[in-house]
DNA sequence: GGGATTGTTTAAAT
DNA sequence: GATTTAAACAATCC
C-alpha cells in the first residue's frame, strides 16, 4: 500500500543510513523478487536515494544503472532486519550492515535499471503530487479529462504519487465526490482539491505513513496515518463532519472508494 | 473456494 | 492517435 508519503518516509531514512555504503553481497531468497543481474552492484558504492512516483531509486557511484525498488502492496525495507518468513532479498554491506526486503505477497520487486530505461520512465510519469504539481498544471490536467476525478488522481502518468488512501482522503477534505468527472470541477474546486492533496500528503509524511496492515519504515516502526483516516476504510462509520450520514463504500475503477454522500457532492 | 486486496501493464474499446 | 476502460497479473488471507 505504500504511496508517496510511505515511500518518502523510507527514502529519507535510507538516504541517511545507506549513502556511502558499499554492497558486499546480495542474497536473493525469492528469485522472482529481484529482476536482473544482482551481481552488477557488488563492490559498488551508494551515492544517494531518489523517489520517482512510488518507486525508490538507489544511485551508485561509477555506473549507468540504478537499483530500483517498488514495494507494491506488502513490501518492506528494513535496516538491520532479521530473516523472516517473507524475506525475499537481503543486501549485505561491506561494513556488516544489512537491508532486508520483505514482501508477503511478492507483488513488489527490486531490479537493475539502466539510466536510459529509468529516464524514459521518469519522462512518462506526471509531476510529483507533493513537490512538482502546480495549480496551473493541475487545472490543465483536470479540464482535459472526462474520467472520474479519483481515477485521474491515481493515474501515475498524469500525477505521480497518489494511491487509493490519499485520493479518498483528499477528496473528502475538499468536499468533492470521487465519481465527479474531472473536467466538470470548477477552478475553485480544483484549487481546494490541490490544497487538500498537499495537506494529506504532507500530514502523511509528518505521521510517518499509513500502516493499516504491512507498512513499516526502515526501522520497522509503524506510521500513524491510519489513526487519522476520515473516510478510508471507514464505511458504515459516521462522517467525521458529524453531518448525520455514514461513510459509504463504492467500487470505482475496480477499487474500493470511500466518501460521505452528504458532504461530497 | 471465491472474493477482495494493490499498483502497473497490456490489450481492447471508444 | 489519443484517451479511456477492462482485464490480467503477482500471491495471500479470510
Amino acid at each position: 500500500m505504500p504511496e508517496l508519503p510511505e515511500v518518502e518516509t523510507i527514502r529519507l531514512q535510507l538516504n541517511i543510513l545507506l549513502s556511502g555504503k558499499t554492497i558486499r553481497n546480495i542474497e536473493i531468497i525469492s528469485q522472482n523478487s529481484f529482476i536482473g543481474d544482482s551481481g552488477f552492484f557488488i563492490g559498488k558504492k551508494i551515492i544517494s536515494l531518489r523517489r520517482i512516483a512510488k518507486m525508490l531509486v538507489i544511485d551508485f557511484k561509477d555506473t549507468d544503472s540504478s537499483m530500483v525498488v517498488h514495494l507494491k502492496m506488502t513490501g518492506q525495507l528494513l535496516f538491520r532486519g532479521k530473516k523472516e518468513k517473507h524475506t525475499r532479498v537481503i543486501l549485505h554491506f561491506a561494513d556488516g550492515d544489512t537491508l532486508y526486503f520483505n514482501d508477503q505477497r511478492r507483488f513488489g520487486w527490486m531490479r537493475v535499471m539502466d539510466k536510459n530505461v529509468l529516464n524514459r520512465y521518469i519522462q512518462s510519469v506526471g509531476p510529483d503530487a507533493l513537490n512538482e504539481l502546480t495549480i496551473d498544471h493541475f487545472v490543465q490536467i483536470a479540464k482535459s479529462s472526462k474520467r472520474p476525478i479519483k481515477l485521474l488522481l491515481m493515474d501515475q502518468m498524469k500525477i505521480a504519487g497518489i494511491g487509493n488512501i490519499y485520493a479518498n482522503e483528499a477528496l473528502f477534505y475538499s468536499g468533492i465526490n470521487p465519481s465527479m468527472q474531472a473536467f466538470r470541477l470548477s477552478n475553485e474546486q480544483l484549487k481546494k482539491l490541490l490544497t487538500s492533496i498537499h495537506f494529506v500528503l504532507s500530514n502523511g509524511l509528518k505521521w510517518g505513513g499509513a500502516s493499516r496492515t504491512h507498512f513499516r519504515d526502515a526501522y520497522g516502526k509503524k506510521g500513524l496515518v491510519q489513526e487519522h483516516f476520515s473516510v478510508y476504510d471507514r464505511d458504515g462509520i459516521a462522517c467525521p463532519n458529524t453531518c448525520g450520514f455514514t461513510v459509504e463504500r463504492i467500487i470505482l475503477g475496480g477499487r474500493g472508494t470511500f466518501f460521505c454522500p452528504n458532504c461530497q457532492l
